[in-house]
RNA sequence: GGCGGCGUAGCCAAGUGGUAAGGCAACGGAUUGCAAAUCCGUCACUCCCCGGUUCGAUCCCGGGCGCCGCCUCCA
């Protein structure tokens, strides 16, 4: 078996290989750090970090590259006069911090969240600011090889007249960008689509000399340059959002290629975006959350990390706080199932636990290989949930057996269940002497006031289970 | 206007040319002092609509309707 992945260049699904046996070579499009990374970046992290997970859960070594993009780059945002600020300026005028300042912020907060989400660290977060150089080498040698042309006033343009599969990723063909108007149109660009690769402008906060005066990259630049330098010339792997495809990627496909003349990225992954209560997210509404936003609703990271999983990359997907409701609840049916599986030193070793493992770890990977798709494999953590909870007791040999599968789906998943499988320490003398009392009660029959004792509890957030093995309780 | 995606039960959501996985919710039952948890069972006969191809389509083709995204440095 082998994976299979949508490459959004050639809009179909083929089967993947890395160029180099054993080895994926990923590049992710990171985080613009001028504020919050909300739910929807977070979509696109965790499906990649799933993406990441499943290929080694599949053998392979991942060499995963996350770009941070630090450099501001000229938008007018929400500013409503056109002025062309640079977002990492505006963001520095709100907070009165300077734009190194904000970048700094806000990439400590993207890894926070991250990690909160259980995102694992990958190979490097190359910072574009910390690659000018590199991005002042790739430039000259387009210049040098006619791909690129500087104009009267010192800004670079990428002529893309010169790379006919301009516009094969998007859809979108030069002629098409001419009539569409909306590109920035300059007397100084030779064609209206070519887009910048050096801007000069000695105003900007963060400016660096160049052979073309002081200025700073075009925004598309810093992942050609970065994913060539980590590694090299051509990518297994090159993800980003929706929106990503044009112009950026496109973008730097004509970047990377006119220089190497090589496939810049074999294939190209886009997550579709996620969408609140049926619209895009949007500040106004003030539907563009956080996980402060979601945590402040009672919902653990870890359950919106489920929830973010649940759905398919390619898919668009619904953010509501019914759905985390419904995701809490099946987060909630696994760590049921993990905690039944205990070893029981004298419980006899049952064949339906073998049997039930086996297929639980090969419909899993069979069905993330097939584009990863996540709703059958959830399906067959499903199953195998049933299966575990009809078991009585686990044998050792059963119990590590059941162990290994669980373990390996979520190494995919990544919800710490064997944390949630740990006994919970109450760390409340007070509510140990309940629960006793609640038991003595019992055995005496004054189930009123065993009820009441469970009731306080439940009203602490304390759910109780009476069990053959005893009293056990969890928090909500 | 150009490009692309989607429309499956109350909700979320797979999927196949031969008559619809899974989850949440709901309901019935077992169990329980009562609950909780768990187990068993029930829950789509227009898979947006209309045509066509076919022995047969939810899945293929054509046409609609509806929703969404990109073309604006928002993942």
């Amino acid at each position: 078996m082998s994976f299979r992945f949508h490459d959004s260049l050639t809009r179909e699904v083929r089967t993947f290989e890395p160029a180099e046996p054993g080895v994926v070579r990923m590049y992710n499009c990171g985080p613009t750090v001028y504020s919050h990374v909300h739910v929807g970046n977070l979509r696109s992290n965790v499906c990649w970090d799933v993406l990441r997970r499943a290929l080694e859960l599949g053998g392979y070594r991942v060499r995963q590259i996350m770009n941070i993009t630090d450099v501001g780059h000229l938008t007018v945002d929400d500013v409503a006069d056109a002025a062309g600020e640079d977002k990492m300026e505006f963001a520095a005028r709100r907070e009165q911090l300077d734009a190194w300042g904000i970048a700094a912020k806000y990439t400590a907060y993207f890894h926070d969240v991250r990690r909160k989400l259980n995102v694992r660290d990958a190979e490097q977060y190359p910072h574009a600011t910390a690659h000018i150089p590199e991005m002042i080498a790739h430039i000259e040698e387009l210049i040098r090889s006619g791909h690129a042309y500087v104009t009267p006033v010192g800004n670079v343009y990428f002529a893309v007249s010169t790379f006919p599969a301009y516009g094969r990723l998007s859809g979108n063909t030069v002629e098409e960008l001419d009539a569409g108007a909306r590109i920035e149109v300059l007397e100084e660009k030779r064609d209206p689509a070519d887009f910048a690769l050096w801007k000069r402008d000695d105003k900007h906060q963060m400016q660096w000399d160049s052979p073309w005066g002081r200025g700073f990259p075009g925004w598309h630049i810093e992942c050609s340059a970065m994913a060539r330098k980590y590694l090299g010339d051509t990518l297994d792997i090159h993800t980003g959002g929706e929106d990503n495809a044009f112009p950026h990627h496109e973008c730097e496909i004509a970047q990377s290629e006119a220089l190497t003349g090589r496939t810049f990225a074999r294939f190209w992954l886009h997550t579709r975006f996620l969408l609140v209560d049926g619209q895009k997210m949007s500040k106004s509404k003030g539907t563009m959350y956080v996980v402060e936003d979601v945590e402040a609703r009672g919902f653990a990271p870890r359950v919106l990390r489920y929830y973010l999983l649940s759905a398919h990359y390619r898919a668009p997907m619904n953010f509501t706080w019914d759905a985390l409701t419904a995701a809490t609840e099946s987060v909630r049916g696994f760590d049921a199932m993990v905690r039944r599986v205990t070893p029981d030193a004298v419980a006899p070793n049952d064949p339906a636990v073998a049997v039930a493992c086996a297929k639980a770890d090969k419909d899993f990977l069979a069905a993330l290989e097939d584009d990863l798709n996540i709703s059958a494999a959830l399906a067959a953590v499903h199953e195998l949930r049933g299966a575990m909870n009809k078991v009585s007791a686990f044998s050792p040999a059963d119990a590590a057996r059941a162990w290994g599968t669980i373990d390996r789906i979520d190494s995919v998943l990544g919800l710490g269940l064997r944390d949630a499988a740990k006994p919970q320490d109450l760390g409340d003398a007070d509510v140990q002497r309940l629960i006793d009392e609640r038991n003595a009660a019992r055995k005496a029959r004054d189930f009123a006031r065993a009820d009441q004792i469970r009731k306080d509890l439940l009203a602490k957030g304390i759910v109780l289970e009476d069990t053959p093995q005893g009293v056990k309780w969890r928090r909500v």
